[in-house]
DNA sequence: GCAAGGTC
């Protein structure tokens, strides 16, 4: 019997592909099956499958959720299906031929998981086939060719361990999700969810915000006094006067800076104001070393981006950008020592003819190159590091060029020597006072030559001597409170999750906008709804277990236990199943009391305060086409309601207006986010605001008289509209917010003022409306996509974009004789005319 | 319409 070729499976195209380079020296060949790539050189294949392409669920009949009471799905029967119905049939037909198989999927459990699916995949349609696994840390030569010499097997407890957390996740999260839905009546969008990951991240963020609310502050002061080496000794170019700070020994003798009684406070500012100098009591030099960051891992990424301004949302999808692309390594991973394979010498030398140049040069300059290495290794993936090629700035937007920078930089850093500074620590007596001043000085830069993201301002104290007399120049008191803790910002709820050991690398970031999109938090650092408290405090009476990190931590070590063969599959979600069972016992006994705390939590989230027609409450609701209102509970009996404005989603603020006793609306737009107010003041304002007319109508003003005029609406936007209208509704917008000056020139064009906004500090000139809408328009345009031009269709757009011409600011820059010597079926003249349209 | 984990 001939044997049929080779298969190989990987976890992904990208891996498929290299795999294929490598085996085959460069020469394989791709194809499409249903339109999934497949590589082959001789006899062999390789396919990338898309992680999972099937899941688990439960059978159709348990779909309705009215239908099936919760508690049932607990020991409902659980199946996998195809969730890549393209990728399976494609491994389906070329398992079909194949004369073996080879799974090479990740190297973690998660991989061994997929790779056994495929295996199962294989199994239904090619009974015979042999199938072995292999397995390989990074995907570089040495190792994939070590790997496919040395084959193993599939390693089916690790496999089933995977299986037991689908299992458990699944039968937790759909039962709990239901019955929390179904007693607060919130079935469809707005449905209600908890699960082994959300659960602990809400009650982490509740508990912060609990924190927050019972945090009682506390007066307290800080002394201050500038000190300077006395007339004379100014030594050279640096100043010879410092601030220091009053201190004192406390019951423990520890230095203690804030003073926690007023009239001790005001005696020790007493003694400070009059004294005119202080002796050097203590000089204390120190040189402490500053080692260099570890490699990138995503947590450590998605810190590092936020500290310049990216969500972790955003960071990881540039990061998914830049890896496709192939500028940077694969963005999730907990991996921090770079693979031995890596070699650090030869990847800067790949930035030697970049914009890198100078540091990659300083860099291999380096008698040594070594790498920082971090705490946690991996098989699966490297840390994020830049691949070596190298993309021109043209190749990327601003935002990508800022985070792929990002990402070369911590390289270098990593390669980079320590820096060093020199602290200098002087405490000065004042009669009978203490004051101490630490200054820091960066005596060697080290890596953050390479790597600017870190802070390092230094702070300046002069040298002194024991017994020196300064002149005591300036005092001063601060009031000050302690503060509550601080929320969690994105970054530092990754980090804590990752702490806890909740989630993964590649979920982490998703869990969080999941919560946005529920309804559990808000805003940015994100603080909790009302939902959100009242879900945890459920969940901490009912099933306090699908809040805490402990449900995690009992897995992981379940799942440690069936990959190592002391416990079975069934034994540990069996187990799960039961304590599942008891949970609902409690919440089935407990009523109706949850569903309807859970119910006044939700309107609580929407209320704004009482309404003036009816008293009852009025609520931000949503209107059928998607936009937000202010409407009254007591609908339809009472019709009350108050427009918002049409940018952004509200978010209800603890601020209160006085007059209405209604809550602040703010509206969050991304960059555009603003505070609305109180929706009830700004109606009324527009009501009393005069339109203020300001020349003809375009539209209408020949034939029917009517007048352009500024108006302000109810919702608070501002804009030109015509006196006629609604007959007219020929409008143009304005900024909403400052007062917009009516000048007395005129646009000879359109004969309407030209108008000045005054906001801020410096008022600026918008100009004629028209004019100032008709350039807005054309910078829409410019931002847009290119088949915005006449001319230009999907295909053509395509022959473009492969030339580096991705959008309409770069079609007007480019040289027309150029641009059509490089795309096929172009000409200069072509060129001109769209060139033409787009302005 | 559930979860969490892959990947895009």
């Amino acid at each position: 019997m001939s044997r049929g070729p080779s298969l190989i499976i990987t976890e992904k195209d990208n891996a498929a592909r290299r795999i294929a380079d490598i085996l085959s020296g460069e020469s394989a060949e791709s194809e499409r099956i249903n339109g999934v790539n497949v590589y082959k050189w001789g006899g062999k294949r390789v396919i990338g499958l898309s992680g999972h392409v099937v899941g688990v669920d439960f059978p159709p009949e348990y779909n309705d959720w009215r239908d099936v009471e919760p508690v049932e799905l607990i020991d409902a029967p659980i199946a996998k299906h195809p969730t890549q119905e393209n990728i399976v049939s494609a491994l389906r037909r070329l398992a079909r031929k194949a004369g073996n198989v080879t799974i090479a999927t990740d190297y973690d459990r998660e991989g061994e998981l997929i790779g056994k699916e495929a295996y199962e995949l294989v199994r239904e349609v090619n009974e015979e086939v042999p199938v072995d696994r292999v397995r390989f840390s990074s995907i570089t030569e040495r190792e994939v060719k070590e790997a496919f010499d040395n084959p193993d097997g599939i390693d089916f407890e690790l496999a089933a361990a995977g299986e037991a957390r689908q299992v458990i996740d699944l039968v937790w999260g759909a039962a709990l999700t239901r019955y929390l839905s179904l007693s607060a009546r919130q079935l469809g969008d707005d449905f209600i969810s908890v699960g082994r990951v959300q659960g602990p991240t809400i009650k982490l963020i509740v508990d912060r915000e609990r924190e927050i609310d019972a945090f009682d502050p506390e007066d307290y002061w800080e002394l201050f006094a500038d000190l300077r080496k006395a007339a004379g000794a100014d030594d050279g170019d640096e100043p010879a006067s410092f601030e220091s700070q009053y201190f004192y020994l406390d019951e423990d003798d520890n230095e203690a800076e804030r003073v926690w009684d007023g009239d001790e406070a005001e005696r020790v500012y007493d003694t400070l104001k009059d004294a005119t100098a202080a002796t050097v009591e203590d000089v204390n030099p120190r040189t402490r070393t500053d080692a260099p960051p570890a490699p990138f891992n995503t947590t450590q990424f998605i810190r590092a981006a936020g500290s310049i301004g990216y969500s972790a949302q955003r960071a990881m999808s540039i990061a998914e950008d830049l890896y496709t692309a192939g500028y940077i390594t694969y963005p999730r991973t907990d991996n921090t020592v770079y693979p031995e394979d890596l070699d650090e010498r030869e990847l800067l030398e790949a930035f030697e003819s970049t914009t890198f140049a100078d540091d990659a040069e300083s860099l291999l300059e380096q008698e040594e190159i070594e790498a920082t290495e971090g705490d946690e290794e991996t098989t699966d993936h490297p840390p994020i590091h830049p691949t070596g090629e190298y993309p021109s700035a043209s190749d990327l937007s601003d935002d990508e060029w800022e985070v792929y920078e990002l990402v070369v930089r911590r390289f270098f850093a990593t390669v980079a020597e320590a820096a060093e500074w020199e602290h200098l620590r002087v405490v000065a007596e004042v009669n009978g006072l203490s004051l101490k001043a630490n200054g820091k000085r960066l005596v060697k830069e080290g890596y953050h030559a390479v790597y600017p993201y870190f802070n390092n301002t230094e702070s300046f104290v002069p040298d002194v001597d024991v017994g020196e007399e300064l002149d005591v120049t300036d005092t001063r008191l601060e009031a000050k409170q302690t503060q509550p803790p601080r929320r969690y910002g994105q970054s530092r709820l990754i980090e804590t999750m990752e702490e806890m050991g909740i989630g993964t690398k590649a979920t982490r970031h998703d869990v969080i906008q999941k919560l946005y999109d529920r309804g559990y938090i808000e805003s940015d650092p994100p603080r909790p709804t009302r939902l959100a408290r009242s879900v945890v405090e459920a969940a901490e009476e009912f099933a306090e277990l699908v809040v805490s990190e402990e449900m995690t931590a009992q897995l992981e070590s379940d799942m440690a236990a069936i990959a190592d063969g002391e416990k079975e599959f069934d034994e540990v979600t069996d187990e799960s199943r039961e304590l599942l069972q008891e949970v609902f016992d409690a919440l089935m006994e407990s009523g109706d009391e949850l569903g309807d705390h859970l119910q006044k939590s939700l309107k609580a989230d929407k209320t704004l305060g009482p309404c003036p027609d009816c008293g009852e409450d009025l609520l931000v609701r949503k209107s059928r086409h998607g936009s937000y209102f202010v409407g009254c509970d007591g609908y339809p009996d009472c019709r009350y309601t108050l427009p918002l404005p049409s940018t952004g989603k509200p978010l209800i603020l603890d601020e209160t207006c006085e007059e209405h006793d209604l809550h602040e609306v703010k509206m969050l737009a991304g960059r555009k986010t603003f505070t609305h107010g109180c929706p009830q003041c700004k109606a009324d304002a527009a009501d009393e605001e005069e339109d203020e007319v300001i020349g003809a109508c375009p539209e209408c003003g020949d034939e029917e008289g009517g007048n352009l005029a500024i108006k302000r609406l109810r919702s608070g936007s501002r804009l030109v509209g015509c006196t006629r209208y609604p007959d007219c509704d020929y409008s143009l917008p304005l900024p909403r917010r400052g007062e917009i000056e009516v000048t007395d020139e005129r646009c000879e064009e359109h004969d309407l003022p030209e108008l000045v906004v005054h906001s801020g500090d410096e008022p600026w000139e918008l100009g004629c409306p028209i004019c100032n809408y008709r350039e807005f328009q054309a910078r829409q345009i410019d931002a847009s996509e290119l088949e915005s031009i006449d001319g230009i269709g999907e295909k053509t757009a395509e022959k473009l974009k492969a030339a580096g011409i991705e959008d309409v600011p770069k079609l007007k820059d480019t040289d027309p004789d150029d641009l059509a010597s490089s795309v096929e079926g172009v000409s200069p003249d072509r060129v001109r005319e769209w060139q033409a349209s787009a302005d």
